[in-house]
DNA sequence: CTGTTAGCGCTTTCAT
DNA sequence: ATGAAAGCGCTAACAG
């Protein structure tokens, strides 16, 4: 390995002057700057990282924690992340947690010993307090992005959980739909919470009793949908909902998967619609209607927001940043209602 | 910071001990270790990796480098890896090259300076041959996935391009098809040569003369689709095709947007197929047939091979995994031509 | 503008 | 079974 008392000895200059040329001080002769930087390229030198962090005390190494980077909604948080961290300079760390709170600690427990700088963090839920309070206690910074922990105040960046249910919900009764059904996720997400708070608030400002057998609370992929969706539509007649509200595109798929399996037809039979896109590229099937949340600015922002944090560069109080959703009519919410 | 020597003096043993034990080593006492584990827990160590790093010459530290996690087929072969990794006790470091050398290259630069155990890549093409070469000259295990550069050998691991194209136009052919236009990437691709030739073999060998007109090479996202799609099918009559292979999921949802935009029916008037499925939801909209990939197995075992290597548990001649494909047979390609 | 000294936190090597 | 000394590659702090 080269090391820059290899480079000081062809350069004829000792170690600490190679280090400030490649640090670029100002207070270098322009020659021996020169001449360092041949050898450097002469000996194909790369500095260690290792080492330098052994006394710089930083990485330039932050993680992504997600729940699944096979989810859309979370593939363009990382896409966004990145794009903003390789432009400051830093390195991106991927971990999946699967929405497990365990598999998450296992996570942050690694990546305190790896030395990361900071964390951008999508909780999987309560649980996640415990394990975030140790970044807390080793000083390490980090950013809520999509969900947050209430009882642990950080920077957070999320979509406008109130105003995007609050659309998807006003679009449906617009149709002519009354009898709404809300797939949910878990209550222990800050942003379920939110969501469910809003379809409850917007049905009531239109006068309409929310119905506690359309209120479903799921744990997203562990739960059978079939199942769900089979009850729902089982409901005697004038109990059946017209239209269905997912809380996610996963959740939305399995909808339509499952009506399908039923042979409902959407959108004649059963409105459809959900959070984010499902599809990733663009204009491939378009078919659901969506409130899309801006992934890949919550991913671009919230590194910005971490990386500024890290570098001290941030107010003592905490930021939190609400992004608008794009709400995108297609064919399965179909026209009015006669 | 809480260091060795902090846990060594509470515990009144030497630094040295408190390192053997965090190595578990088997020469420590039995009555010593636990004490000396009962202090890390109550002062909250957590190793510096750095540190260690400095002199072990291993950071744990992966890289996985591909064009874009955006699209399904790599998103998949992050996830495998990742899982992998994480399995074997390894961050996962990820870059999106945007099939763009340059930024290819300055990754490859970043990452060695990051002082990476190991590098995944998805080369983006003959002009990574030199930045690869790098790697090789740091002697940085690396393991091609989807693609070679066959001047660099390395381990590699990537999907059966001659037998995946072969069962796809023989689908085709099976149809009815006998004017089969092939939409592929950049002749600089390792797997875009194989299919090609794969492409042309399978023709000839139906008695089928591969029609220039018919051949045709795109550079992915930089190409305008629609002019291509709009070209083909305003050959005259009888020199239109009557179906079109895409080479990748993308080429395959823009051929389809073209011709919808043309107003042209598939798979009526134009039967599609692709490799790689655009959706990464399942059955969220089973309507193209495509050749899947196995992208998770691919980046789970390209994984397992290069850490195989790091840990020079590895023969020495180059490995080279070949997987196959699954044809999933859907609408796109109709049903048999009268 | 450049060099010297010391030390970051850990592990290797040799003693004991 | 445990400890002391030295050094991994780099930079902060001071000297010159």
């Amino acid at each position: 390995m080269v090391t820059i008392y290899d480079i000081a000895k062809r350069a004829n200059v000792s170690p600490m002057t190679v280090s400030r040329v490649i640090n670029k001080s100002p207070l270098i002769k322009e020659s021996t700057r020169l001449k360092v930087e041949e050898v450097i390229r002469e000996l194909d030198y790369v500095p260690n990282k290792q080492a330098r962090s052994l006394t710089s005390k930083e990485t330039r190494l932050v993680a992504l924690v997600i729940p699944d980077i096979s989810n859309p909604f979370f593939t363009n948080i990382a896409r966004g992340a990145e794009d903003k961290a390789l432009q400051l300079g830093y390195h991106l760390i991927l971990g999946n947690t699967d929405e497990n709170p365990d598999k998450e600690s296992q996570y942050i427990g690694m990546l305190m010993s790896a030395g990361v700088d900071g964390v951008l963090l999508v909780p999987s839920g309560e649980a996640s307090a415990s394990h975030v309070k140790k970044l807390v206690k080793r000083s390490i910074p980090f950013v809520y992005v999509d969900r947050t922990i209430p009882q642990v105040p950080a920077d957070s960046i999320s979509g406008d959980n109130f105003q995007t249910t609050r659309q998807l919900v006003q679009h449906l009764i617009a149709l002519g739909h009354r009898k709404i059904a809300f797939i949910n996720g878990p209550s222990s997400l800050s942003n379920v919470r939110e969501r469910d708070q809003a379809f409850r608030e917007t049905l009531q400002l239109a006068g309409i009793k929310p119905n506690p057998a359309y209120m479903i609370e799921t744990h997203f992929k562990q739960d059978n949908f079939d199942e769900i969706i089979a009850k729902l539509v089982s409901l005697q007649q004038g109990e059946r909902p017209t239209a269905i509200l997912a809380a996610n595109n996963f959740i939305g798929v399995n909808t339509l998967r499952a009506l399908r399996t039923l042979q409902i037809r959407v959108p004649e039979e059963m409105a459809v619609t959900c959070f984010d896109d499902p599809d990733i590229i663009p204009d491939y099937n378009p078919f659901l209607t969506v409130a899309k949340q801006p992934a890949y600015d919550m991913g671009f922002l919230g590194m910005q927001l971490l990386i500024e944090r890290i570098q001290s560069g941030a107010p003592a109080s905490t930021r939190k940043i609400v992004l608008p959703s794009e709400l995108i009519i297609r064919s399965s919410t179909g026209k009015p209602k006669e």
